[in-house]
RNA sequence: GCCAACGUAGCUCAGCUGGUAGAGCACCUGAUUUGUAAUCAGGCGGUCGUGGGUUCGACUCCUAUCGUUGGCACCA
């Protein structure tokens, strides 16, 4: 038998014979360590304890200590949630149980409709089977035999056969705990006793393989953690993520409602509209320094125009149409053919370019009810858009220009948790393959100019040119598109814009997409999201209110809101007969971000009392000190 | 669009195996004139999402439909 050595990470070696398990040479380290292990990482390479050692290498142990152990115990609690769920109900098909960002779930076809009423059941199985501490063994086939194996009625598993029949590898790894055995690459936990702290969360449909055409499958999404405080900690921030929605705490400052009748479309009240406008004139004044010219075009636009460019074609679905005096027509869905039509007026020469042309326009989409959610994804939507007509060889400068301006609005709003992704040429697709390469480096080469790290989302361009996705996360950590910048060879050349070069030949000019919030609704759902309510002053819809403590304060009250009204302020009086610590309460519920409080001592010294949101009383002011204070906080957009 | 769950007063929710709807908050009225997160009392308020059906009787059961939620798919 020949020795293998084993380096730990504190640099000693450790001699075990070649054949050995990892465990065995754990062992040597010490019992403790063979007791809390879970796996180990040798030569770089997660593996189970029970795998044999044949060559020299690196051995670092996993327990539940260490950060990568989270992953194989979430891995290992999906297959324990499959065994209970196949003990449970007979004739389920297993297909596969990945882990996920904070959980794993697990895709089952089973003639069992599962709900979260079987939740306790199949946590009490797995509990039963955790206690039971079952040795998880891990064992090799040929893939051949895998397949025949699965393919047997009596262990029948129809879907791994169909995985297996695509793979290439020879061998496959299988684990066998109690009964229960699963087609698996591993690692696992050496025995099911290491695993305990989990939660099933929901039930939902899924597409085999991600396919419509294919069967739907019962997911079953669940969460598992190293430890009892650490699955604790992750459902208290679930539940807290909850109070964050927008749905909720838009309903709650009165922004917004939304009706039965009129799914997908918003209506927005008196607050949720003055943040909307707050927001609108913001990008505005971003826009207008930048050389963009507002313009406005109409939402009820002749059919043809979106046939010429291709959107009847590829979106006839989500469309809305109309028809007047025998004539057709759609509810704009985009604003980009209308902006062509404007460029189109009148000569152009390369000296123009390169034109900006912004737009907050509304559209309307006729999205599939089941995508429709909160102001997230609605049916009718303002964009921020934008399309920037320019040659080919301006393209890197206004892309990467676009992606500095995006960058300096996002920080101002504390977004730092962008996610960029540049997304290619799809299969349905207008233009020639070498506008495609050309568009596409355009993008990658602007992302290097603006230092901003991308990652590839393959195959998810739009249909007329690639696109860079500016992608924000909600209270949840679901993502959302919000700004994108898309290169368009097609659209212009489709609909007959050009411009003449100063060779005198004429050109379709390049169009640039571009839009930084994206639409207003998202990225108001984002906002509150991530603020939970408690905007920044400068765009809180209501910014200060004044409080009287009693009736005899109510005139002076008034008085100081109209001043702070005159200088511009949104503020208002509660004129409510209640008591002050009610009323207090009130303007903190509502996320007032200050309230001033005025009592007959203020009344006496001409002062105002002032109380910020969340931190408390302040103190005593004089009226101008309190609105410099104001002044500095909204101009430098903080709080 | 697909799978599942849900839909009761303005809001949050209760209503067991079918016997004919209830709480808190909000709102209104009155009293209170109030000092940093809920003053007290009284009152108003629902054809239980909608349409069919079963039944002597349906918020409760069945069915269709609309909407919402969680996912999947889609996202110009």
């Amino acid at each position: 038998m020949s020795i293998v050595k084993v380096t730990l990470p504190n640099n000693s070696v450790l001699e075990v014979e070649s054949g050995a398990t990892v465990l065995d040479a754990v062992k040597k380290i010490g019992p403790g360590l063979a007791k809390s292990a879970i796996a180990a990482i040798y030569n770089g390479k997660e593996m189970d304890l029970s795998r044999t050692l044949h060559e020299d290498g690196q051995l670092r142990v996993l327990t539940t200590q260490n950060p990568e152990a989270v992953e194989i115990i979430r891995h290992s609690t999906a297959h324990l949630m499959a065994m209970a769920v196949t003990e449970l109900f007979p004739g389920t098909l297993l297909t596969i149980g990945p882990i996920i960002e904070n959980g794993f779930y697990y895709d089952f076809d089973s003639p069992h409709k599962f709900s979260p009423d079987d939740f306790p059941a199949i946590e009490a199985k797995m509990r039963d089977f955790a206690k039971a501490d079952l040795p998880v063994v891990r064992s090799e086939k040929p893939r051949s035999e895998a397949i025949a194996y699965y393919k047997d009625p009596a262990h029948r598993e129809p879907y791994k056969v169909e995985m297996m029949e695509e793979w290439t590898d020879d061998s496959v790894s299988f684990y066998q705990q109690g009964p229960f055995g699963d087609l698996c690459r591993g690692p696992h936990v050496p025995s099911t006793g290491k695993l305990g702290h989990f939660k099933l969360l929901s039930v939902a449909g899924a597409y085999w393989r991600g396919d419509e055409k294919r069967p739907m499958l019962q997911r079953i999404y669940a969460t598992a953690f190293t430890s009892k405080d650490d699955l604790e900690k992750h459902l208290f921030m679930l539940e807290e993520a909850k109070k964050r929605d927008h749905r909720k705490v838009g309903k709650e400052l009165d922004y917004f409602h939304m009706e039965e009748g009129s799914p997908g479309m918003v209506f927005w009240h008196a607050r949720g509209w003055k943040l909307y406008s707050t927001l609108m004139e913001y990008i505005r004044q971003k826009l207008s320094r930048r050389g963009y010219q507002e313009v406005r075009t109409p939402e009820v636009v002749e059919k043809n125009l979106y046939v010429k460019s291709g959107h009847v074609a590829n979106y006839a679905d989500l469309m809305f149409f109309t028809e007047s005096e025998n004539r057709e027509f759609v509810i704009k869905p985009m604003n980009c053919p209308c902006h062509v039509e404007i460029f189109k007026q009148g000569i152009k020469s390369f000296r123009d370019l390169p034109v900006r042309l912004s737009e907050f326009g509304k559209c309307h989409r006729n999205e599939l009810a089941g995508a429709i959610h909160g102001l997230m994804r609605v049916r009718g939507f303002t964009q921020d858009d934008a399309h920037i007509f320019c040659t080919v060889e301006q393209i890197a400068d206004e892309v990467a220009d676009f992606c500095k301006l995006l960058q300096e609005i996002y920080a101002e709003f504390g977004f730092t948790d962008i996610i960029v992704k540049l997304a290619d040429r799809p299969e349905k697709r207008v233009g020639s393959d070498d506008a495609w390469d050309k568009a596409e480096a355009a993008l990658s080469e602007a992302c290097g100019r603006a230092n901003l790290a991308y990652v590839m989302n393959k195959g998810d361009g739009a249909f007329y040119g690639p696109k860079l996705e500016f992608t924000l996360k909600d209270s949840l950590g679901r993502h959302w598109q919000c700004g994108t910048i898309q290169v368009d060879f097609n659209t212009a050349d489709r609909l007959g814009a050009e411009y003449v070069a100063s060779d005198g030949s004429k050109h379709a000019p390049v169009m640039l997409h571009r839009a930084v919030f994206g639409s207003l609704e998202r990225f108001i759902a984002i906002l509150i999201e991530n603020f939970g309510g408690d905007l920044p002053m400068w765009m809180n819809p209501q910014q200060v209110r004044v409080l009287p403590v009693s009736e005899k304060t109510l005139e002076y009250s008034r008085e100081v809101n109209r001043k702070l009204l005159d200088a511009g302020y949104l503020s208002e009086v509660d004129e409510r007969n209640d008591k002050i610590g009610f009323k207090i309460r009130e303007g903190e519920r509502e996320k007032v971000p200050y309230l001033i409080i005025l009592g007959e001592k203020e009344a006496q010294s001409g002062k105002i009392t002032l109380r910020k949101r969340k931190t408390g009383d302040l103190g005593a002011f004089s009226l101008d000190e309190a609105m410099e204070k104001f002044k500095l906080e909204v101009s430098t957009k903080g709080g």
